[in-house]
DNA sequence: CCCTGATTCGC
DNA sequence: GCGAATCAGG
């Protein structure tokens, strides 16, 4: 579906009242993807939004040698508009969660609150006594995962399996990963 | 990993 | 004009 009248003023006034593309994409409905709503946003010059700081001044893009391509085309639109898709959109406005801070990581609010499990406040992985490892026990092939106070007796290593040339096992390999991933080089 | 917007450029 | 792929970042 293209973008007609109706749909373009929804995407400006969502856009306005801060929801994030995903979220606008969401709302259109219909296959609409971010990259659309932003690419929209963009075409339509709509960008900046609210807009603290008086600092014009957008960081220069680095200017990259060539784009990349994806490679063929795999564009099936949806077909004609029969589904129910035209018939409920009569204006969404209470429906949409804004919970959330502006322009930055937003949390998905759940406007009926759904039952959500609740859950244990992160805890550390348990790891039965018996697989536990002290320091001299590690091999190439446990996890090296430290667990509890390095000045304790109760110190420990994790000691699962880990893979093949890793350091740790899957769990504390996907902790470990994150944490460099964001670390700033 | 999740997510955000920004940009480029083939279509 | 459109938007996927990508970038750059949180």
């Amino acid at each position: 579906m293209g973008w007609t009248d109706e749909r373009v003023e929804l995407l400006k006034r969502l856009w306005m009242e801060g929801l994030s593309a995903s979220q606008i994409a969401a709302e259109l409905g219909d296959g609409v993807t971010r990259n659309a709503v932003i690419g929209k946003v963009h075409r339509l010059k709509l960008s900046a939004r609210a807009k603290p700081t008086s600092s014009t001044q957008r960081s220069r893009p680095t200017p990259r040698a060539s784009a990349p391509r994806r490679s063929s085309g795999v564009s099936s639109s949806s077909g004609a508009g029969s589904t129910a898709s035209m018939a409920n959109r009569p204006t969404p406005r209470q429906s949409i969660m804004r919970t959330h801070t502006v322009g930055a990581t937003a949390l998905a609010a759940t406007p009926e609150a759904e039952p959500e499990t609740y859950r244990a406040p992160v805890q550390e992985m348990q790891v039965p006594e018996g697989q536990r490892l002290s320091l001299l026990e590690l091999n190439e092939h446990t996890c090296k995962w430290p667990i509890g106070d390095p000045l304790s007796k109760d110190f420990y290593f994790c000691g699962q399996h880990s893979g093949e040339g890793q350091p740790y096992c899957e769990f504390h390999s996907r902790r470990a990963y994150h944490q460099m991933e964001k670390k700033k080089r």
